[in-house]
DNA sequence: GTGAAAGCGCTAACAG
DNA sequence: CTGTTAGCGCTTTCAC
């Protein structure tokens, strides 16, 4: 007894009209509670439909109704904890307006953020996602969805863009470290893009404005494991550094490691400054001294601009407000 | 020129074939690399496609297609580390079968969770989750789409589930523990579940094997704050404590930080074992000893059984293969 | 209160 | 190679 059978078809609204002895509408009515149908006939259609193991379709009613909507995240790499806490950010935001987000790793392989720009471009109403493609590239690959990218500027205007400005930060941490006696500072670069970082960029500034070099540069997977590799050689390479930058804080996580191998004391003999204002950053030893990021805003712009996208096609929002301004956030390892 | 207008109307299969002068048939052909169609007919159907903005809509396409799956998998938490490993291997290996992931963060909330349960499971084919509502509630929110939960027993055929057993591994921490001198071993319990966990029954009957008590325990909640603030409790209630397992990684680095503070030392003073082998438990001073889970196989069985119910429903596989084995894992804290 | 008709936007099957 | 005819499963008019 209500066992559903084992047909291989799908039950549609038509079985349970029939099953139930009325029509098709009256079977909606039901479903979906309104309320210009009798309490009798509403508990046999729900019967017959429970009965019969229905199950609306989702892409019949998505049809119709013309209303969920649905965004796509895609990230390089989820388990690096700034992506997780992005995603939780913006998984958040879509959330409170009833948005479904389905979420794509790339795993950092351009050839998969192709494919993820396509296959997610074509099954949701919007992208948010940070992305290493070059932006004509994007532009063809998600034909005419919005697309709002994390960290990085945009020309097109169907593209919409949450910027992060950490050049005051990084003014200040550099500020920080020339106080406390720092005359060789080195950084720990993103590695495999063709050009240095924005990051570096706002470092080479803050060092220019105080007489000092910054050419003491490293190249270093977003990892921990390749911050760990790359503190040593830099060091090797920059003998006399006595204070790092990191694109993040997941490689400053690595060269805190490699720090303590290298029996360098931290903040002592080597100051390490992160970038993202991660929890973890606070969970090492010694806790992380970073610019901090408010990651949950950044989320939450994202999914504004979707927002905004969405009501108005090509006509994102103009820079100021979508900006995410980093803070120097002293721990203990600087 | 070039420009799309501002007709709020969604442009359909049928503008563009009037734009290009052919039928619909033809356009769909253009539009899905179909081959029977000619060169020049094909680009003159393109061209006005990107004039017109023309975006397929993927529930025509879906009503008609029948194929694109989608599942949906439901968290406590993606800030938790062993959630956000859960997702990433969810979606490494629902990736690999094409299948889209539409993920919620239920915040820890019984609220929360019931709203996903409905509105996920009325717009996905299949449902991934770490759930703590009872099973007839899960039963009834998500009406006939296939489950399985993670971690977690269940009754239901509908339902599918992956266990967690770490009676073993929790027999070898504590047999190593014991080993190293410990009489008085406690648990860093979870917290805010009617019943103790299933890892603690685990640690009692390793603790009863030995002729330990097992009934040192304090609750915490699932965070690095929970453990942090959960051991001097413990160890308050029970002075005579020197070894602690706890519930999972989470709570284990937050114990880590709260010996420090109270000047015990790891693993003189205090041994502690954690559970999940996060790779969170290799970044913290020192290393965390731990009961290791290979979550990367957990996603992939859960994926594996969704793919099970979708083909056959009601016909889950016996629970045998279903089962992620703890091992323990030692490194620097026990 | 309930049913009949029409159509959401698309593609599969068949004509031509 | 291209067009016509039928639906996919559901909800919205509008009759009754």
């Amino acid at each position: 007894m209500g066992s559903s059978g084992t047909s291989r078809r799908r039950v549609t609204i038509h079985d349970v009209a029939r099953s139930a002895g009325v029509s098709r509408q009256t079977v909606s009515r039901a479903l979906n509670d309104k309320g210009e149908i009798q309490g009798t006939t509403k508990q046999r259609v729900l019967d017959a439909a429970r009965e019969l193991g229905y199950r609306p379709s989702r892409f019949a009613r998505g049809l119709v109704r013309q209303d969920t909507v649905t965004v796509g995240l895609v990230i390089p790499d989820l388990l690096n904890p700034f992506f997780t806490e992005v995603a939780a950010a913006a998984l958040e935001a879509a959330g409170e307006r009833g948005w479904h987000v389905v979420v794509h790793d790339t795993s950092d392989s351009p050839e998969k953020e192709r494919t993820a720009l396509r296959v997610v471009g074509s099954q949701v109403d919007a992208v948010i996602g940070y992305f290493s493609s070059p932006e004509d590239e994007i532009d063809r690959d998600t034909r005419g969805v919005p697309v709002v990218l994390v960290g990085r500027e945009h020309r097109a205007t169907r593209f919409g863009s949450i910027r992060i400005d950490g050049a005051e930060a990084i003014d200040r941490a550099v500020a920080h470290l020339v106080a406390r006696g720092h005359r060789s500072i080195g950084m720990l670069d993103h590695q495999g893009r063709p050009e240095p970082s924005d990051r570096h960029g706002w470092f080479a500034a803050a060092a220019a404005a105080r007489g000092l070099d910054a050419s003491a540069v490293a190249g270093a997977p977003q990892s921990v494991e390749g911050g760990e590799a790359a503190l040593p050689r830099l060091l090797a390479a920059y003998p006399d550094v006595t204070a790092v930058l990191t694109f993040n804080d997941v490689i400053a996580v690595g060269a805190l490691r490699a720090a303590r191998r290298l029996g360098r004391r931290v903040p002592e003999d080597l100051a390490v400054v992160g970038f993202d204002g991660l929890r973890l950053g606070d969970l090492v030893e010694p806790a992380l001294s970073t610019v901090s990021l408010d990651i949950g805003r950044l989320g939450a712009l994202a999914v504004e601009e979707v927002a905004r996208l969405l009501a108005a096609p090509g006509d994102p929002v103009a820079g100021a407000r979508l900006v995410v301004h980093g803070s120097l956030l002293l721990r203990d390892s600087a």
